[in-house]
DNA sequence: CTGAATATATATCAAATGATATCTTTTGAT
DNA sequence: ATCAAAAGATATCATTTGATATATATTCAG
């Protein structure tokens, strides 16, 4: 009976931490990996990415994959928990102290101001940065097509970003719950974003600008504030 | 010399109309194989779509995708062309209207009326139809991924779409022509969306519908009417 | 009814791809 | 310096997949 040993060392699949030792050009090996397959996946998707193409791009060899990762399945949760590791860092602390004044009861006035702060850097993570959109489209991607890692995404990223975006735009409203009409706001507002995120270049295109300078993308952030400020 | 042999007769795969005759049931299976084809690449994409399973869902055999229609890539692009076609049926009168309007050089007011039903159409499409969220699918997807598609679709459905919205919304804020700031907030509001479109599961579940009733549509529709009142 | 045009079916091919068995090299604690 | 753990390299498998050569069946105009 040919059963299946345990790897050697770093991951079996569903892994969370690494469990013994540790040498650190492994850990650089690891996170080469792991930013080719964020890259790759993003790109391209679970299916149409290939396990080749991420080994090359991180120089390393095919079994090195499932030495670090156990499959393809697993490196592709990998990156989403990256991911959502990646969101917090940027938006965590904004994103905290939005929270912690709705909790407060804050005024509709400044409600609307954190509302433009969040949407605001938001936009600008994902209009500005080159490895942000990478990871827009891992999530959007993830969202419409419910892979294996739909749950992370979902429950981490997608749904208390929308629900925070919800409230929100209900207290900017005057309200005291989110109405149902806030929450499809929320839904419509973050939507629109993937217009210069997933979609950026064919946004560029047809605005005729070669590339997304600061001058331009304050432009966009423009007209997302008066959408805002138009809000209730 | 093995030079290929032109095909007995419907496609190579640049084909426009068929050429000859053509039985009737063979025009048939062209046509379940075109269905099959768009629900399979607006799903998965031209990559991860197989063409054994086209073939499956079509009820044909594999060869006969490569007789229909030459290659994987002449079945893609005959897709494209089919969406056109199908989004020029249900649009194209109202598209018409609103175009021959603006030229008319309507009022604001008039402007924001043909705007809503633009957009509404667009919207009850993406939202309540089950088979034109498949073809947003593909349209978004090439738009993002610029494949082989990417011309027919932009050329003949996005910009067209984005430039006559663009220009209602110009003519509602009171504008003679089309400024940046109107050409970004048509990119926003078409983008918004593919909230209930491309992830039109995950709004319903956030959202704890269940499905997309008519009532619930309805509700959709207000708050995106309301955002086209604000505009201005 | 007949036959050329049209359409369908069978059987493979070659390339791409995820996976993995096996061997060698490197690392770093002792 | 030694050696077990960790990491990397090579070679190869089994599937999947797009493509196609070839044979058979069907359609319908005359």
């Amino acid at each position: 009976m040919p059963s299946a040993e345990a790897p050697r060392s770093p991951k079996g699949a569903g892994d969370i931490a690494a469990a013994p030792g540790g040498y650190r050009k492994g850990e650089e090996a690891r996170a080469r990996i792991l930013e080719a397959a964020m890259r790759s996946f993003g790109a391209s998707g679970f299916k149409a990415a290939t396990t080749r193409q991420i080994a090359e791009d991180a120089n390393v060899n095919l079994p090195a994959l499932k030495y670090y990762f156990g499959s393809k399945e697993g490196l592709y949760l990998a990156c989403a928990r990256e991911i959502v590791g990646r969101y917090e860092t940027r938006m965590l602390a904004l994103v905290t102290d939005a929270g912690a004044a709705l909790h407060a009861d804050i005024s509709p006035t400044d409600a609307r101001a954190r509302l433009k702060a969040v949407i605001g850097t938001l936009a600008e993570l994902l209009v500005s940065s080159t490895e942000a959109d990478i990871w827009t489209s891992f999530v959007l991607r993830e969202m419409a097509d419910q892979g294996p890692a739909f749950a992370i995404l979902y429950e981490q990223l997608w749904a208390p970003g929308v629900a925070l975006t919800a409230n929100l735009i209900s207290r900017a409203m005057g309200e005291r719950a989110a109405s149902p009409a806030a929450r499809i706001h929320a839904l419509l507002l973050i939507s629109s974003l993937t217009a210069f995120s997933t979609a950026r270049p064919v946004a560029l295109k047809y605005l005729g600008w070669p590339d997304a300078s600061d001058t331009r993308f304050a432009s966009v952030r423009r007209v997302i504030d008066e959408q805002i400020d138009r809000i209730g």
